[in-house]
RNA sequence: GCCCGGUUAGCUCAGUCGGUAGAGCAGAGGAUUGAAAAUCCUCGUGUCCUUGGUUCGAUUCCGAGACCGGGCA
């Protein structure tokens, strides 16, 4: 085991609203970290009120980098927060200080810690033409194509899941290799790597040249932040998007309904509230409809986000507004650096 | 006060030609490899308002009552 030479990385995890940035900031006053954001909702330039971006004083006391870097009209990849984070934690580390990984975008956590397969990334000519096949013949068609060519992954993706569909077949005509071959190289290949990383390799195997990327080389401190009480979170989300609403939440949103180079179809616009908001703007939903759509889907956001967290492994939980929490994460830290 | 309609799952409602009932939404659990705040899968026993009657059997039919709508006074 070579786990005890890599450098410490701090991961606080939670779902929406559990009290996730209160608590980072409280740690940059007693730990030398820098915070890195992992949340595919904060990356948008002018998404702040609808996705409690922290706010200006907050950023003044605990800079969070990954936020603010893409346009709302612009695509984000996991892959794509793979190399930004990597790089982040290596100029961290390189001043010698730690970085704080905070999110709730659990498959972004997921690659640091699995590292992901070589695949080509999103294909827009390739999709828009798996979308009319799908129009024309539904998805059901879509998936038997995809059984022509990799039945494992037909296997493994219901007819039913459009975006997954899309993607496996997508995997096959831009590369002409299928997403389970790809997977098997990457699988392949971590063996490999973990043989090598011993010695010292001769080339990055963090910058991907075709057999996917490894794990990040950091030794990651698991934490996961929520209340206990499922009744208490529903409450925060609920009392945080009434306030959402009174700080200009529609404004914020009529500026990006307004914009030419935006449309609902965005995964910046599909997110949690702003999808809401905008069926409003377009009258399809009255006012009182989209509050209590947009609760809900937040709702239901953070139960997705809290089933990754239950099968996370290492991870040391936290509840919500614990003043203790502090002590906590600086104990395991210490307990964990001193090792 | 009278007339009409309603009262069924947390909510909105369907239904049972009399054999104790089911959708949508909500909620819960799960999956998750370049859209992931996305996308998808699974899960439905509830005094069928109360009470009398008819009946082998009533949530269902009949009577009375309660409550909620609307109309007439």
């Amino acid at each position: 085991m070579s786990g005890a030479a890599l450098p410490l990385a701090i991961c606080l995890m939670g779902p929406t609203a559990s009290g996730k940035t209160d608590l980072a900031i409280q740690l940059s006053k007693v730990l030398p970290v820098d915070i890195i954001s992992v949340d595919s909702a904060l990356i948008y330039k002018g998404m702040d009120i609808g996705t409690a971006k922290p706010s200006a004083e907050e950023l003044a006391l605990a800079p969070h980098r990954l936020i603010n870097i893409v346009e709302p009209s612009e695509s984000y990849s996991v892959a794509c927060f793979y190399n930004d984070a990597l790089r982040e934690m290596r100029e961290i580390t390189a001043r010698g200080r730690i970085p704080l990984l905070v999110g709730g975008t659990m498959m972004y956590f997921k690659v640091l810690r699995d590292g992901i397969a070589s695949m080509p990334s999103a294909d827009p000519v390739v999709r828009q033409e798996i979308n009319a096949l799908a129009e024309l013949h539904g998805w059901p068609h879509i998936h038997r194509l995809l059984a022509e060519v990799d039945p494992a992954s037909a296997e493994r993706i219901k007819p039913t899941d459009p975006q997954r569909l899309q993607r496996a077949l997508e995997v096959y005509r831009v590369s002409g290799k299928t997403l389970s071959e790809h997977w098997a190289i990457q699988n392949a290949s971590s063996n490999e790597k973990e043989r090598e990383e011993t010695g010292k390799g001769g080339k990055d195997v963090y910058t991907d040249s075709g057999n996917g990327l490894p794990s990040v080389p950091f030794r990651l401190l698991n934490f996961a932040i929520s209340p206990s009480e499922r009744s208490v979170l529903h409450d925060r989300i609920a009392q945080r998007f009434g306030l959402m609403l009174n700080q200009g939440f529609q404004e914020e949103v009529e500026g990006f309904y307004n914009r030419e180079d935006i449309d609902i179809s965005m995964s910046s616009m599909r997110c949690v509230g702003y999808r809401q908001m905008w069926e409003y703007l377009a009258g399809s939903l009255s006012y009182e409809e989209m509050r209590e759509k947009g609760i809900i889907a937040t709702r239901q956001l953070a139960k997705r986000q809290l089933t990754w967290l239950r099968g996370w492994e290492d991870i040391e939980w936290l509840e919500t507004g614990k003043a203790i929490n502090l002590d906590t994460v600086l104990n395991f830290y210490k307990k964990a650096a001193s090792q």
